[in-house]
DNA sequence: CTTATGATGTACT
DNA sequence: GTACATCATAAGG
């Protein structure tokens, strides 16, 4: 199967990103409790030849972690009370990176219910922001490495606080659209959806 | 199901 | 001042 390395995140964001779709995200909540998710949609950004990209123009202090080693996290701030989540791609000083806009509950999904108070759960992965809030993820998991036996900035309770799995069932069929929320670069077909589960 | 709108902080022109 | 890789809510069909 699949190894999930530090090549296999250098490659192209859109490969990475339509790869990425049936991958299983394990988040280990700061109380040792788990839930497990299935990404089914994507998005790719890259820094050149990509209008809607942060790193579309230059290198700042918000954007640089999209230059950073493949594999890690780039987590940002917006709309000023949303957390947007996303892997970096290509090698590193190469600005590019997946956005995971949705997902759904494989396991544990009774804690991500606790972070959503009266939520259903067909609505608590289906949006990038949704998801974060869900899996209580925020910038202090900015830069965190997936690949590292210890990602960075929260690794209590004796467990990886995020880890990314390769499908376990073969990768599914995906349609691909123009991203959601931009208003530049829309005639790219960069937004990935898993169908066929 | 659909569309419209306010909330709210930061980066950037 | 304006835009922003968004979401919850309310109102209409």
């Amino acid at each position: 199967m699949t190894r999930l390395d530090r090549a296999w995140f250098a490659r192209d964001a859109r490969e990475v990103a339509v790869d990425l779709l049936g991958c299983t995200l394990v988040r280990r909540f700061p109380d040792g409790s788990e839930a497990a998710v299935r990404i089914v949609e994507t998005e790719a950004y890259r820094g050149t030849d990509d209008p809607a990209s942060h790193a579309g123009r230059r290198r700042t202090p918000r954007n640089d972690p999209m230059f950073g080693r493949p594999g890690t996290l780039y987590v940002y701030f917006t709309y000023g009370m949303h957390y947007c989540m996303n892997i970096v791609c290509e090698p590193e000083e190469t600005p590019a990176a997946v956005l995971i806009r949705g997902a759904v509950p494989v396991r544990g999904a009774e804690h991500l219910r606790a972070r959503r108070p009266g939520v259903p759960d067909r609505l608590l992965l289906n949006g990038p922001a949704k998801l974060t809030k869900s899996l209580e993820l925020d910038l202090a998991f900015n830069r965190y490495d997936l690949l590292a036996a210890n990602g960075g900035p929260d690794e209590a309770c004796g467990g990886k606080a995020l880890r990314i799995l390769p499908p376990d069932s073969p990768p599914p069929g995906y349609r691909a659209t123009p991203r959601i929320g931009i208003s530049a670069g829309t005639d790219l077909l960069w937004r990935f959806v898993a169908e066929g589960f």
